[in-house]
RNA sequence: GGACCAUUAGCUCAGCUGGAUAGAGCGCUGCCCUCCGAAGGCAGAGGCCAGAGGUUCGAAUCCUCUAUGGUCCGCCA
């Protein structure tokens, strides 16, 4: 699945990613190599990358052209290397064209090419590195959809940020992404609500109330009975169950929702489509899904192993309704029909991607804790045969965040009421710092989140790190402007550019034309992460610049008496600003004018 | 018993889907403040990429097995 993915993705058009250019001249090149006869017809190109090489000194960029098509060519790599060689460096942008290695073309790159960069990037502002590698392909992301019976927790917090700066991420690479959370309000845990708000609700009407196990005790609750009893003043209070449920469920799951609504827009996140699970049930939708399945022969009745080595107390066996998962790579096959007859959890889960599919999505992501990995492989069994394989389904999963205080474990105990909800982090921190932290580790390593360091002023505190490179230009802007020097964009992208030739400069140019390749590397594999680290860098190196300026004050951004040469500098600052701009937007993180 | 994820410097983690001599921050060692912001800067030491096999021109990366840690394992959601 995994491999249909990265094909649909394939179509790349880049206008302003040099790596996709200089590879374009590359392949160009060689198709020129064929038609001399210097190489045999049929090769496929499609292996071939052009990338930047570990060590800078390598040069600018590398090809691993030669040794790709060495064994295919039945030549040796080195004589196609040099070939290759002789020709790459007629073009203009090519200075130098070295082999290396077992076989590496080692590539460097005009000054002007680099320098270009800088304008590119004033040209296209934050939309720099927009791609069209998603171009025509729609994604549906489904992130959070945490149940309706209390606010957002921490967990949550993680996978809601994820899953937002993942949505971004992909529009921002040309993917048309829609952003959805299902809301699991048609299982019993909605009635365990109902029942938890119609205690609240006594309580109102000034009766002692005890909560027994099964029921939510928390707080949050004590409003929403409050809020019953103005509706319904006591109509309730004396009457059964039977008469009440439906109603109170429906209230209560509705102000759950208006809570992790506004849950949600604390942090930021805005979704497009909120699913009801609820909406799924009594309306065929489910039983629709699952004659779907049945039309495929992947529905039976049959009886379950236990599972070995742990023996459940009761464990009978019966005979359910299976879903026939094995066809599609799952371990074993899963129950959609309980013993009493009503649907699993499952089914409607089936129902809900059924629905996706027919909505016509090319590309599905889920993004769920780590403690439903074992959902994985039956949800894309499931939406495999639902699709006929045409939908590939990727499954995120955010593992846990350990909270710490100055450096000390933070506990958390539900039933002590001291579990740490997601408006608690966003009160303390800020959206910002939340979102971008969040960030900081790969989605499927644990994340340690440190309420005081995160909050730090130094450089091993990423957040603040990338915000005061940020806020550095802001700097710079107000101090030429104080200096009755021009810097709007419009006058930066006029600026003579060719000023820019410290090798310090280019350095910076070089990390900032890296950008469009990353988008499209991070976005490839649904991985946001790779967004916030390359901000770290980039933010190091603009850093490393200003500080060399320190001792070298040619490099500095403001040249004293010369305007043209500061608006060439003024250009590159405010390109690097433009850029972690642009990558904070992808985060959902607002950039800094200036540090406090 | 099984599934999934992790294992990289003393610590916390990256590593661009298979490329060259494996990187960053912290910590450690040594230098550096009349200087656009020292809430720092520069340089250095530090590694058998958990272990063993395999795939090939080439492996931290892909495959198999092992070890350790985490998550999960009919009808709960």
């Amino acid at each position: 699945m995994p491999a249909q993915m990265i094909q649909g993705r394939e179509t790349r058009i880049s206008d302003m990613n040099l790596f996709a250019d200089i590879r374009a001249l590359v392949v160009a090149t060689l198709e020129q190599m064929v038609a001399q006869d210097a190489l045999p017809v049929d090769l496929s190109f499609d292996a071939i990358t052009v990338e930047p090489p570990r060590d800078a000194a390598h040069g600018d960029m590398a090809t691993n052209a030669a040794m790709v098509l060495a064994k295919p060519a039945g030549m040796k790599p080195r004589d196609i290397a040099e070939a290759l060689s002789t020709r790459l460096t007629a073009d203009e942008r090519i200075t130098s064209a070295e082999v290396a290695g077992p076989g590496f073309l080692n590539l460097r790159l005009a000054p002007s090419v680099w320098q270009q960069v800088a304008g590119g990037v004033l040209e296209a502002g934050t939309d720099f590195g927009r791609s069209a590698l998603g171009q025509g392909v729609s994604v549906n992301v489904e992130y959070v959809s945490a149940n309706p019976t209390g606010p957002l927790h921490v967990g949550h917090t993680r996978g809601a940020v994820f899953g937002d700066a993942l949505a971004s991420l992909l529009d921002y690479a040309g993917f048309d992404v829609t952003r959805e959370y299902y809301i699991n309000d048609g299982g019993a845990q909605v009635d365990v609500l109902a029942r938890s708000v119609y205690l609240r609700y006594l309580e109102a009407h000034g009766q002692e109330v005890a909560f027994p196990d099964g029921t939510y005790p928390g707080d949050y609750l004590i409003a929403v009975g409050e809020a019953l009893k103005d509706k319904v003043g006591d109509a309730y209070v004396d009457e059964d169950e039977s008469v009440w449920l439906e109603e109170v469920r429906d209230f209560a799951t509705d102000a759950m929702m208006d809570l992790i609504r506004a849950d949600l827009e604390a942090l930021g996140v805005e979704m497009d489509v909120f699913f009801s699970e609820k909406s799924l049930y009594g309306t065929g939708r489910i039983e629709a899904a699952l004659a779907d399945l049945e039309s495929k022969g992947l529905i039976y009745e049959g009886v379950l192993q236990p599972p070995k080595g742990k023996k459940p107390e009761d464990w009978e066996p019966r005979e359910q309704t299976l879903f026939k998962s094995t066809d599609h790579g799952d371990d074993v096959d899963r129950p959609v029909k309980k013993s009493d007859g009503g649907w699993t959890y499952f089914a409607p889960d089936i129902a809900y991607h059924y629905d996706k599919v027919q909505r016509g999505f090319d590309q599905l992501i889920d993004v769920f804790g780590a403690d439903h990995g074992g959902y994985v492989k039956r949800m894309k069994a499931a939406v495999s045969a639902l699709s006929e394989g045409r939908v590939p389904l990727d499954i995120k999963l955010t593992q846990l965040v350990k909270l710490f205080k100055n450096g000390e474990p933070f506990k958390m105990s539900k039933r002590a009421g001291t579990f740490v909800t997601l408006r608690d982090v966003v009160d303390q921190v800020g959206p910002d710092v939340t979102r971008f932290v969040m960030l900081t580790r790969k989605n499927d390593a644990m994340l340690d989140f440190d309420f005081d360091k995160v909050l730090e002023q130094s450089r091993e505190n990423p957040v603040f790190y990338v915000q005061y490179a940020h806020a550095r230009v802001s700097s710079v802007m107000r101090k030429a402007a104080e200096a009755g020097i021009a810097t709007d964009d419009a006058v930066l992208r006029q600026a003579d550019l060719t000023k820019l030739d410290h090798e310090a400069e280019l350095a910076l140019l070089r990390k900032l034309a890296e950008w469009p390749r990353l988008v499209e590397t991070a976005a490839r594999s649904n991985e946001p992460h790779r967004v916030a680290f390359y901000l770290y860098e980039l933010a190091g190196d603009f850093h490393g610049l200003w500080n060399r300026g320190n001792d070298t004050p040619a490099l500095r951004f403001l040249q004293e008496g010369d305007a043209a040469t500061s608006q060439a500098k003024i250009a590159l600052a405010r390109s690097v600003a433009i850029v972690i701009a642009a990558g904070l937007g992808i985060l959902g993180v607002t950039p800094a004018q200036e540090m406090r």
